[in-house]
Formats: C-alpha cells, structure tokens, sequence
DNA sequence: GCGACAG
DNA sequence: ATCTTGTCGC
C-alpha cells in the first residue's frame, strides 16, 4: 500500500474528532459483506500490547485446517492518540497495517480484538481496517460496545447481536468458565460466514485460537522491551512525515 | 443532563 | 490496554 494512503487513512495527526469520524463514514461506505475469498487455508490473529509511550502490534498465521502457527509478525511505534471509544482505529491503526504490510503471505481472513460492523457508525476497527486494506477481517471482543442479545449461558449457544433493528453480530458462549464473547463481520465476510469461521478457530479458550495466540504474542514482546532483552523487537518509524 | 463506552 | 495476589470453582 502506498504510504500517502496509509497515512490519510490511519494517521490522527492534526485531526479533529469530526475529520476522524467523517473518514470513519467514508470507510463503512466502501464495506462489502458478502464473503470475499476463494479457499480458507490460513487465518491471522492482530493485536497490541503497550509500554510507556510505545505499541507493540503483534500478528500470529495460522494454518486454518489445523490451526498450527505457521507465521509471525511484529512491530513497535510510538502511540499517537489516547484511547477515545469508537475511535480505536486511529490509536491502533497505524501500528497494525505497519505489521499487516510486513507480512510476506496475508492470510485468507484476518481476525482482529475489536468490533466489526457492531459500531455505532458501522465503523468498528475491523471493518475500517478491512475496508481500508481491501481484505476479509471479523471482530473479535469481549465487550458489547453497541447493540442488545440474549445472554448465551451454556457452551456453543449463540444469539444475534442486534443494533437499531438490525443483526451486526453474534454473541456466543465459547467455555464453561468465562463471560461469552462478540463476534462481528468486519469486511468481504458475511454474517454466517462469520460465526462459522470463528467457531472453527475455538479450541476450548475463551478467544478464538488467532486472536488469542497474538495477544500472547504481543505479552511475549512486551515483556522482552520492559526487559531490555528486546533482541527479538524492531522499531519502526511508521509512516509519519518528519 | 446522565450514563455507557472495543482496546 | 495496564497496575496486581489470592482465591473460588470445575
């Protein structure tokens, strides 16, 4: 992807709240949720970690039949905005195209800790980054940000997450000891497509086998800067303009 | 105005 | 997200 684009897309750099939320608006204009991909052979888990002043973005391959890891990625950048609900897009964004680019193979769909569609300008960060790189992404969280269901009480049940009268999502009880999580389409996935491909990468955890293994990741990563044994770790200016 | 609010 | 020990339950 061209920097320029990247950066008119993810950078919070003298922006407002209103220049944020009117890119949010232009991006769930270009969502497509019908499934966009051939074959699932490999399925990716995002997520970020922080230290002091710095992300740490973390992506995990998988091979989707077995769910083997089969691939890593990482990268670590200064943090540019706070976390403000319903814009953790431009606080992630950056760091995560940053290491979604890095990766020499994308996977077939990306699973991202965020919301999907369930957003209250249908603009959650998976779908934004989705519509934004033009790939398959779902949102994974553990927290209704919008929306209302019924409370799934026992192992694999399910309900629709409903907003303003319509479905964005699906709450699901994925073990016996913890909260149900939210799964949501986030771009060129559809709705069914979504709970299946999600239930597909359960392995008995709360989070999804991709989602989970990043979050590890993105610990692992963060510990060995606070550590100072970062050899593993590389820095990255990110596409600011200095 | 008040409360809710992904990570 | 992050700061943090033990503890209740399966």
């Amino acid at each position: 992807m061209d920097e320029g684009y990247l950066r008119k897309w993810f950078d919070p750099q003298s922006r407002t709240l209103k220049d944020l939320r009117a890119l949010q608006h232009e991006a769930s204009l270009m969502l497509d949720l019908r499934d966009g991909f051939e074959e699932l052979r490999t399925v990716a888990g995002i997520d970020c970690s922080y230290l002091d002043d710095r992300i740490i973005c973390a992506i995990v391959m998988l091979d989707y039949r077995t769910l083997e890891v089969i691939g890593r990625e990482h990268v670590v950048q200064k943090v540019r905005l706070p976390y403000i609900p319903t814009y953790l897009t431009f606080r992630e964004g950056c760091a995560m195209s940053s290491a979604f680019e890095k990766l020499e193979q994308k996977p077939d769909v990306l699973l991202m800790d965020s919301c999907g569609i369930n957003h209250p300008r249908r603009s959650g960060m998976a779908s934004y980054f989705g519509a934004v790189m033009d790939h398959p992404t779902i949102g994974v969280s553990k927290k209704i940000l919008c929306g209302e269901a019924e409370v799934p009480t026992e192992v694999s049940e399910y309900h629709e997450l409903v907003y303003e009268g319509e479905q964005i999502g699906w709450i699901m009880k994925t073990s016996k000891r913890s909260n149900p999580i939210i799964a949501a389409p986030g771009h060129k996935v559809s709705m069914r497509a979504c709970l299946e491909i999600v239930m597909h990468c359960l392995k008995g955890y709360k989070l999804p086998e991709p989602t989970r293994l990043a979050h590890l990741y993105a610990a692992e990563l963060r510990e060995e800067l606070r550590s100072g044994k970062g050899h593993q770790t590389t820095f990255d200016e990110g596409y600011q303009r200095r």
